[in-house]
RNA sequence: GCCAGAGUGUCGGAAUUGGCAGACGAGCGCGACUCAAAAUCGUGUGCCGUGAGGCGUGUGGGUUCGAGUCCCACCUCUGGCACCA
């Protein structure tokens, strides 16, 4: 029966229960269609949706929605990151169990989520804490260490003391903590690493073939990536067996090199300084570098300070004896954590020598660059031909680079290389609520990775948690006790736990074949469904997981297991929800709740609102008023649907439509207009507010034809359908209902997305403004067809055009076909 | 400091290829309905001016018949990078 009144909460609920007992959106493969695999990044079960996860699932289900409608076989499912510390803070808290807690909240957003109404296959649902699941995960582990990409070393990692874990290069922003904002530690320890800089050069060229990505993200991905092309080479030390190496991307400027320098951590250190009289004044220098943070000393603010280590390089080139000092500029873990110094050329060497008073020394020279050390106000880093350079003098500087690099090549003391700033990923966490590393220790055989066979390596439950720096595992002998997998004997397991964006960095494959038990993915469903053709999330894992991702893609292409190499093809990274200018936080206390703007307004209001307020990409301004004015539009086209509804039920459309009244065929350019704009908005930008406002335009459109006395049925009813048609990706619920209360069996969901017809576009007649130098001056309606020189006619004996060009001298005419005509007087 | 992106009514935002700035929505004003209110419907709404008209897309200049859009300089905001040799 229908409901006189727009009951959202009644409509909404029967057409979930409707969907879901249908298999509405269960997906399989079906090689007669093109399929398209839309993804939103999943989240992690914190127990509540926030409007962030509304405003992402909004925008993939119009893409899903939308590309059904247009013919494609969709893959769009869902899960959730489950993995992660709060699960632990949770349970220290609250004393739930990480499982338990975690479990609760994937069930209370499931929940949550269903009443978004978001045409998920639920079938494919995967939570990464699960041992089906983190199977998988460590069989990834198993992969990555039979191929020598995942390896144990000792190192200064990153410590964050709140977390009581050790943190990757990319999980430390400005030097604190990205989860919790602690100030990091360094902190020497044995740590498993993922050899991703194995993979830096293709992680690099390979953002070339992704057009589909932002620029912007890329570009973050570049600069972490951080590749240097330069030359190594070693130079002797006066009076001794050592050398030292220096990493530069100028060998073109080695003739400058008035110092050198050393990392304060460097290992030569303590050697060239010993029994000198400098070694006190070394040794305090290196102490007190030891208590100031990597933020400070890597601060573009902090002054540049060093002492001189009475230590002598040679010039390899020159034989030049150069004073070696260790500075706080030089960081140990980049290059090989010594530099070669060119005040001239290098704005840091220039701010050190000055304040020290070591020499300048130009040995390149630019059109307006001085030519004396002296001279300089700052360093020239410019192009130009080397000078005070030997035999080197005149050449351009690129060339120099080559030919002192090949000339170092040659005497065998030095080498071209390729730097990068990309770390390997330290995937090991002192954590209990993580996939465990599938590693046994054995006295006798050593570290042995797990059987492939034993997996999952299952996570104890009931597990104390103790505040110290190791893993809650070390404490439960009945998980680290295990026999050795090589000799039998008894032997440890690894208490660490994998970091949780090594269980994301491969869950879009595994929702292709989510319930296989032998394999992570068989190679047919992902050949099938591979790669994800839009992926949509926050532009917060710009670097973390979008590369952690495409690095796993890579290996998992490179070991026959999936055919394509770059997992997301388009990217779309969506904008911020805020309120009153800043982001939704409880410490502001300016949050507002999905579930209650659903309770009170319903889905698709929320959906539409929050769509409707701004482009995806940009930050979203949250309005009440805004939802109000969205709720009051859905009611709009209630009203529409329902008051026309007896009077087109039985209507059949024409194959076409002649003859029609003015006000019918304004009606149908109308309709047209709006079906081609959305389409075009949808596909093309992802304009989904504007795609909105040309709905909202048709909806105007209908309202005031219906209140004339003679309607053209066949006319209204092709508009009513269409505007349902166009809303259905964004509002699903309500359309769903007028769809069926206009006589249709089938799901909107099920139709194709209607097209526009170009001759309903054509006009008799169109608006043309008059203009006078560019002002526009009147409006006239001409015949559509009208030829150029008409209109010129129609616009000098426009009496306004006249009135304005009075005692003017027509010079030029501009007409533009269809827009104006521009009369250009003197 | 460097590199992106942005700056448009009271607000969110539109203008897709250099061609009528302000679509759509919100807010506000007026009117209808109502005992009244809400809802709804209709209508108006960039600024100045009684009016004719003038002004108007961060600022200043330029190109053009015509500039929110292109060029130059500058200001502000947002994001990223920032001793990476």
């Amino acid at each position: 029966m229908m409901e006189k009144n727009y009951q959202f909460d009644l409509i909404e609920e029967k057409w979930q229960k409707h969907w879901e007992e249908n298999n509405i959106f269960k997906s399989c493969e079906n090689a007669d269609l093109p399929k398209y695999y839309t993804l939103e990044m999943f989240p992690y079960p914190s127990g509540n949706l926030h409007m962030g996860h509304v405003r992402n699932y909004a925008i993939g289900d119009v893409v899903a929605r939308f590309k059904k409608m247009r013919g494609f076989n969709i893959l769009h499912p869902m899960g959730f990151d489950s993995f992660g510390l709060p699960a632990e803070n949770a349970a220290i808290k609250h004393g739930v169990p990480p499982a338990e807690w975690t479990y609760a909240n994937i069930e209370n957003m499931k929940k949550q989520l269903k009443t978004m109404g978001i045409s998920y296959d639920w079938d494919r649902e995967v939570a990464t804490c699960k041992p089906d699941y983190y199977k998988f995960t460590q069989w990834m582990f198993l992969k990555l260490y039979e191929n020598d990409l995942a390896y144990k070393k000792s190192a200064a990692v990153n410590w964050c003391p709140s977390c009581q874990t050790v943190l990757a290069n990319e999980q430390v922003v400005d030097g604190a903590c990205e989860r919790c904002e602690t100030v990091v530690e360094k902190k020497k320890l044995s740590q498993w690493f993922f050899k991703i800089t194995d993979y830096a050069q293709r992680l690099l060229d390979n953002l070339e073939v992704l057009p589909g990505w932002p620029e912007k993200v890329k570009t973050m991905q570049r600069n972490w990536i951080g590749r240097s092309e330069g030359c190594e080479f070693d130079l002797a030390i006066e009076g001794r067996e050592e050398k030292m190496t220096v990493f530069t991307t100028r060998p073109d400027t080695v003739f400058g090199v008035t110092y050198m320098v050393l990392s304060p951590e460097h290992p030569l250190v303590d050697v060239i300084s010993a029994g000198t009289e400098h070694e006190a004044a070394v040794k305090e220098f290196v102490h007190r570098m030891q208590f100031i943070s990597d933020v400070t000393r890597t601060s573009t603010d902090t002054e540049k300070e060093g002492v001189f280590t009475g230590a002598y390089a040679i010039n390899p080139m020159n034989n030049e004896k150069i004073p070696i000092w260790i500075a706080n500029y030089v960081l140990m873990d980049y290059g090989t954590g010594a530099i070669m110094a060119v005040p001239a050329h290098d704005e840091r060497d220039f701010d050190f020598a000055r304040k020290y008073n070591i020499p300048i020394r130009v040995v390149i020279k630019g059109e307006d660059s001085p030519a004396e050390g002296d001279q300089m106000k700052e360093a020239y880093t410019g192009p130009g031909k080397m000078v005070n350079s030997g035999d080197y003098d005149g050449l351009a500087y690129e060339d120099g680079k080559k030919k002192i690099t090949a000339y170092m090549e040659s005497i065998g003391i030095g080498k071209g290389t390729i730097n990068f700033r990309l770390r390997d990923w330290l995937i090991s966490r002192q954590r209990y609520w993580g996939a465990p590393i599938p590693i046994i220790y054995c006295d006798d055989c050593g570290p042995l990775p797990v059987p492939e066979k034993d997996l999952p390596v299952l996570l104890p439950e009931n597990v104390a948690f103790k505040p110290s720096g190791e893993s809650p595992l070390t404490y439960v002998q009945s998980f680290y006790e295990t026999v050795c997998p090589c000799c039998g004997k008894p032997a440890r397991r690894e208490t660490d736990t994998m970091d949780t964006f090594v269980c994301s960095s491969w869950y879009f494959a595994r929702y292709c074949d989510p319930h296989n038990t032998e394999l992570p993915f068989a190679k047919d469903k992902t050949d099938y469904w591979m790669a994800v053709d839009q992926y949509i999330g926050g532009v917060e894992h710009a670097i973390l997981h979008l590369m952690y991702a495409r690095f796993f893609t890579m290996f998992l292409h490179d070991i026959k297991m999936l055919s394509v190499e770059e997992p997301f093809t388009n990217l779309l990274t969506q904008g911020m929800v805020l309120k009153d200018g800043s982001k939704m936080s409880k410490t502001k206390g300016n949050v507002v709740s999905p579930e209650e703007i659903i309770k009170t307004y319903g889905a698709d209001t929320a959906r539409l609102f929050i769509l409707f307020a701004a482009p995806p990409e940009r930050d979203l301004e949250w309005s009440d008023q805004g939802v109000e004015g969205s709720y009051r539009f859905l009611n709009r086209v209630w009203r529409i649907v329902t008051e026309c509804m007896e009077m087109i039920q039985d209507v059949n459309l024409p194959e076409t439509f002649a003859e029609l009244d003015p006000e019918a065929r304004e009606l149908r350019y109308r309709t047209h207009a709006a079906i081609k704009k959305v389409t075009e908005d949808i596909e093309e930008r992802f304009n989904f507010n504007t795609a909105i406002s040309a709905i909202m335009e048709l909806s105007n459109s209908i309202n005031s034809y219906r209140n004339q006395e003679e309607l053209d049925l066949p006319v209204l009813k092709e508009a009513i359908e269409a505007m349902l048609l166009l809303l259905s990706p964004f509002s699903p619920h309500i359309t769903e209902e007028l769809w069926q209360y206009c006589g249709h069996q089938d799901s909107v969901y099920s139709q194709s997305w209607p097209k526009w017809d170009e001759s309903a576009l054509v006009k008799d007649e169109v608006e043309i403004a008059l203009q006078v130098l560019g002002k526009v001056r009147d409006r006239v309606m001409v015949p559509s067809e009208i030829s150029n020189e008409e209109l010129e006619k129609i616009a000098l004996a426009n009496e306004r055009v006249q009135e304005f060009s009075q005692g003017k001298q027509v010079v030029k005419l501009i007409v533009v076909p269809g827009k104006l005509v521009n009369v250009v007087v003197k």
